[in-house]
DNA sequence: TCATTAACTATACAAAAGGATACTACTATA
DNA sequence: TATAGTAGTATCCTTTTGTATAGTTAATGA
């Protein structure tokens, strides 16, 4: 059982440049340089929707590879493993037969929720602005 | 000039799963859908990046190239090709000798910029974590 | 005269990411 | 007996990404 996402507006607001002066100060260098930090953890094609998949709840291999639209085997063990080591999902073995493995998100991995739920609303907006459009 | 970010504490929450039973709810579907949508768009090493330096006032070409880290002369042009083709910068040429050609961020490429934020601080978080670590 | 800058493109190549298929071991079900 | 499901690994192959080097045009600076 889930509730459903609250949905607010944002009142976090971005003032950058407007005109171009100080475009390389440091500010913009550290804004940079964390940006390219958290590329580093989640950049590629895959480990987004799967952090995004467990937000709804842990799961198990399969239903991940049902969940994550068009991730293959070989894909989805080596991303799941990649955030297992940058402690951000869990996985936990049962040893029943055939085995059971559920992938769960860890506190840290909860942290990227906000990215991720940000994406979300900015993919709902650009389908409908796709859509409207032809 | 620029003034400083305003960060601000988030409000917006994400509510999700904490019982096992309606994880592949519409909800859960559309919310993957979506993250999926935004991912074709800025998905890969450089386009973040690229769309966070931008908005930080107007730049060209070899400026951009001394702001994302790394990136190669290939790389970049293909990857502003990219985003001029997705509405979300302008590349404007002056006729000087050499030229100038200007790369600016469009209203719609500063829709991106909540996830992009969102980005910043977190990488800024993860560093801390990472070096207090070890 | 020569080097340098700007904003690239062209070419060749290497490395990483991703995809397709087959296969494992084991059990349950038809 | 045959099939399906679980959680993968192994292998091979293609595509994407990235790197390095050279070349373009015209102007400025030493």
């Amino acid at each position: 059982m889930y509730r459903e996402a609250i949905i607010e507006e944002q009142s976090a607001e971005i003032v950058v440049a407007e005109g171009g002066h100080d475009k390389n100060s440091p500010t913009c260098t550290n804004y940079l340089r964390s940006i390219h930090d958290t590329l580093d953890i989640i950049s590629g094609k895959w480990k987004v929707t799967i952090i995004g998949s467990l937000s709804f709840g842990k799961k198990r291999f399969m239903e991940l590879q049902r969940d994550v639209e068009g991730i293959g085997a070989k894909m989805l063990s080596k991303e799941l493993r990649e955030l297992e080591i940058n402690g951000l999902v869990t996985r936990t073995v049962y040893n029943t037969k055939p085995v059971t493995v559920e992938y769960q998100i860890t506190e840290y991995g909860k942290t990227l929720q906000p990215i991720i739920f940000e994406m979300s609303k900015w993919g709902t907006q650009h389908r409908k602005r796709i859509m409207s459009k032809d």
